[in-house]
RNA sequence: GCGCCUUUAGCUCAGCUGGUAGAGCAACGGACUUUUAAUCCGCAGGUCCUGGGUUCGAGCCCCAGAGGGCGCACCA
């Protein structure tokens, strides 16, 4: 509550998570003392009223108070009233303060939830089941990313956070369950930046008898929608363009990116040497233990992730960094995958998932391998999930989003740590 | 991890070439019966992020450290 004070009356603006509303108090209506014991309110006191509605001489909506109830005191005092709470390490620790000052910061909370909302209701409506899959995983897979370790004291062994939903997820498509969706936070052990909190959320889902074309047009309907239902909009700033997201996105191969952006023609069957050489004039520093694919995945984050501002599927990415997806049926060294790009950021990638066993475990070898030689982003080779596989998983197509990206998209938020709540800051120090 | 910037009253910020700390709002005391962050008068409020150093004297200069922001790296 906010408090102007005209002697024998005051009027006092109260405030929910909805709207505020005035209150008109009159010391010749509530009494003296009653009266005096409002003037000793501060800002951000918790207050109950009862009263009439009327409207001021200025024509304000107010209630005229007959009783006042102090639900809860404001021991603390408020942030100033009129320059609210600017500095950002005051509003990610002390997020309730930020909270309570910052009307743009409500709203960005309230955007994030209605996107969320607005995905389960669309995957409700197409016939996919919300399930809930462990955190605690043996083995940490289904992305590449360093994971965070803990330990299980009665069992006494080891247990990773999860760093994807994807491997669980999967094992429900061979239980026939069809068509399945995890809204969930994941970790992983990297930097921080504005794009980057340790924790994060995910939703992935699964669809069987679909393919990564398929589960394309779910990922744009899904956004475009949310877009709708958030913000009653679909134009999004990017980089301080409006782009409109409900124009069709467009679909190109990874390697036709590089091409447009470098002239040269590329394909993870061309010679190493000559892809390494190709890299090297961009300035890339080629790690001997890279093969084709992955060197052509440095070409396009080099030369061409950066331009994709408006809403871009890129396709086709080489098997080699791709050991979770189906190879394309038109073509043996790429796979039926896809990245979305917007604003030069990675919002959510998809495939059609590899489900024989056999090659699966071949593509999972090659990670153990990789692991072994000191990549710790490498996976390794899950035996459980290659069981799974063994039972027979239909053709599936598969999708994962990140949601504090979307939030950040379509609430126009500079850093992720503005869509999240809670953003992962060192302690503070309170003294001792 | 590296670079740049930043940290002064509860909040938002000033603080000159090094001379001993300020404003507005909030708080506190008082006046006011139709105000819209913003009436008027008065009063109080400080580990100038921390620790060293230089100096007669440090908020200011130097060194080291801490928190935060941004960029790079990392993040398929």
């Amino acid at each position: 509550m906010l408090m102007r004070d005209q002697g024998k009356l005051l009027f006092i603006t109260l405030q929910d998570r909805t709207d505020a509303i005035q209150l008109f108090v009159s010391k010749s209506v509530i009494g003296d003392n009653a009266f005096d014991t409002m003037t000793t309110l501060d800002l951000g006191d918790w207050l109950g009223v009862t009263g009439n509605i009327m409207t001021t001489r200025k024509g304000e909506l107010s209630v005229k108070v007959s009783v006042a109830q102090l639900l809860a005191k404001a021991v603390r005092p408020m942030p100033d009233k009129w320059h609210g709470l600017t500095d950002t390490e005051v509003r990610y620790r002390q997020r309730y303060a930020d909270l309570i000052v910052n009307e743009d910061s409500r709203r960005v909370f309230a955007i994030r939830h209605e996107i969320i909302a607005s995905f389960r209701r669309t995957l409700h409506s197409q016939g996919f089941i919300e399930v809930e899959t462990p955190v605690l995983h043996v083995e940490a897979g289904g992305a590449h990313a360093r994971p965070f370790v803990t330990h299980h004291n009665a069992l006494d062994m080891t247990l990773y956070l999860r760093i994807a939903l994807e491997l669980h997820l999967k094992r429900l498509i061979v239980g026939g369950m069809e068509r399945v969706y995890e809204i969930g936070r994941v970790f992983r052990n990297e930097g921080i930046s504005t794009r980057h909190n340790p924790e994060f959320t995910m939703m992935e889902l699964y669809q069987a008898f679909g393919d990564y074309s398929e589960v394309m047009t779910l990922a744009e309907h899904l956004i475009v929608t949310a877009a709708t239902e958030a913000t009653g909009s679909t134009w999004v700033d990017i980089d301080g363009v409006e782009v409109d997201l409900a124009k069709p996105w467009r679909r190109v191969r990874m390697i036709d990116l590089i091409e447009e952006a470098t002239g040269v023609a590329v394909h993870p069957s061309h010679p190493r040497e000559k892809l390494a050489t190709l890299a090297a004039q961009h300035g890339i520093t080629v790690d001997s233990r890279w093969g084709t694919g992955k060197i052509i995945e440095e070409l396009f984050e080099v030369t061409a992730e950066a331009k994709l501002r408006e809403p871009t599927f890129v396709t086709g990415h080489p098997v080699e960094i791709s050991p979770l997806a189906r190879v394309d049926r038109n073509d043996p060294f790429l796979t039926e995958r896809f990245e979305l790009f917007v604003g030069g950021r990675e919002l959510a990638n998809g495939y059609s998932e590899l489900n024989d066993p056999i090659e699966q475990r071949a593509r999972f070898q090659e990670e153990q391998a990789a692991k072994d030689a000191g990549n710790l982003e490498a996976g390794t080779v899950d035996e459980d999930y290659l069981r799974a596989l063994e039972y027979g998983m239909p053709p599936t197509g598969g999708l994962g989003i990140g949601m504090d990206r979307v939030t950040m998209l379509l609430a126009r938020a500079q850093s992720v740590r503005d869509v999240m709540l809670f953003p992962t800051l060192r302690p503070e120090d309170f003294g001792s």
